[in-house]
DNA sequence: CTCAATTTGTTCGTATGTATG
DNA sequence: ACATACATACGAACAAATTGA
């Protein structure tokens, strides 16, 4: 038995989805580039180890997409990239994540006034007395990009209901003079979408999402505001320089730091 | 047609895993807990919008890995946590990336002496004179967590041919004096296991993979360093205080910035 | 104890999809 | 293009175990 027979009993994704995938992201990684004559069908067969049937499958699905040209007696020709991906940056200080979040188009779906709390892990604080949940996609024009499940310290909430049901809730928060925020954890993970997710963002139930969260604790170590952002996978990238320093906390975010 | 259905058409993964990787996710997050008696296959059928056998398909997947534990006329029940997960933390600064590295396991599986120059993106520096592909697996125990190609400048690579196939290449860079490390350019996006990373990270073809790409410029705008790190999906998190000053440039990785 | 409601387990039949040679 | 074998998904009907009234 060869090896691709082994890989597919262990994902059991079909096995002519598979090559089109792998061949999709040799277009997209630059190795197969545009105009490129591909490898004949006969040494795509050997190379996966599959049925002439099933590579023709798989080319069969790129060609729909635009990516693959095959003519008979030539060859098969790489016709076209990708439509450009991951072009959402996330960003690496709070304060860029304030700037960015500010002026995003957003859509409320559903409001739990009166939520249980998240479930918090060890360094995200304690549960603050209540929590409102807050579950809102966010667009780039038309597109949903992002579902976000929101729980917002109750207290926090009705201060400004009107505003936090239409606005993106990060920006007002800052802006709360008696609120300190002292930490803002972050966690990028990848997850899967479950049929909400993938019903709002319009992928493929089971399809790898990134997983963002954003934890603010406030100065009496209270977790008031926990949101999950579930990211559509192709338009989700992280890039810094690790060598150069971000600017953390210069604005008033941390009331504590700015006095020091 | 139901959205499910309609889902489906977009994702060819069989409906069933679809439910059982989403089912997964719930117990992993902590949504359904272990002793929870979750919805019955009618509920989910409907929530789902699916076939009764599907559901079961799902939870028979769920059971043969000790997660669910099903009784007739009783309901089905969480019986268990997945293994530990997302115990891989990238690193935030440099120092750190290289102090995570340094006493890694690693088994060089390919080497090309002379390889084709990487792709490389807008701000990632011009390419080197030359360049050496270093394939490489790493790992912790005897699992393998992630696939590394490295593309090293030739130059450097000749230096300490022997130290470069057995040992992680980073610190070795960061202890050569007259190597000036401008940026250290990391980029975070998710991807698809090919057939070469499937095999070595023992994973499903296709199946999610977070792919870290650090790239190192030198004080002539060479990238003499890229490497494309492909972790498997489950030892991935990223986790940081966006309001705390990582120490970026501590040490004399860039001696400009020390001088200055 | 019995009955009815609930819930999972099992089995058909049918249609379509997947993969091989 | 064809024949074959097996997997996937649906809907529906019925069986078996559990629970509580």
């Amino acid at each position: 038995m060869n090896k691709l027979s082994l890989n597919y009993d262990r994902s059991r994704v079909p096995l002519y989805i598979q090559v089109a995938s792998v061949m999709r992201q040799r277009i997209e990684s630059g190795r197969w580039r545009e105009g490129d004559k591909i490898s004949t069908i006969e040494a795509l067969e050997t190379e996966f180890g599959v049925a002439r049937v099933t590579i023709r499958q798989a080319i069969e699905i790129l060609r729909e997409e635009g990516l693959l040209d095959a003519r008979q007696g030539r060859g098969t020709f790489v016709s076209g990239r990708p439509k450009e991906k991951h072009w959402l940056n996330l960003a690496n200080d709070f304060d860029e994540v304030i700037s960015s979040i500010k002026n995003n188009i957003i859509r409320i779906v559903h409001i739990e006034e009166e939520a249980p709390a998240p479930f918090l892990s060890e360094n995200e604080g304690k549960p603050a007395d209540g929590y409102t949940l807050l579950r809102s996609v966010q667009y780039s024009g038309d597109e949903p990009f992002a579902m976000v499940n929101l729980y917002l310290s109750r207290r926090l909430f009705l201060r400004e209901r009107k505003r936090f049901t239409h606005l993106p809730a990060l920006p007002r928060i800052v802006e709360m003079d008696d609120v300190v925020i002292r930490h803002a954890y972050q966690t990028v993970t990848i997850g899967v979408a479950d049929p909400e997710i993938a019903e709002l963002l319009k992928v493929g139930l089971g399809e790898p999402t990134a997983d963002c969260r954003l934890v603010l604790v406030d100065d009496h170590d209270v977790a008031i505001y926990a949101a999950d952002f579930h990211y559509h996978r192709n338009c989700f990238a992280l890039r810094r320089d690790l060598l150069e320093r971000p600017n953390a906390a210069r604005s008033g975010v941390d009331r504590k730091n700015r006095a020091g």
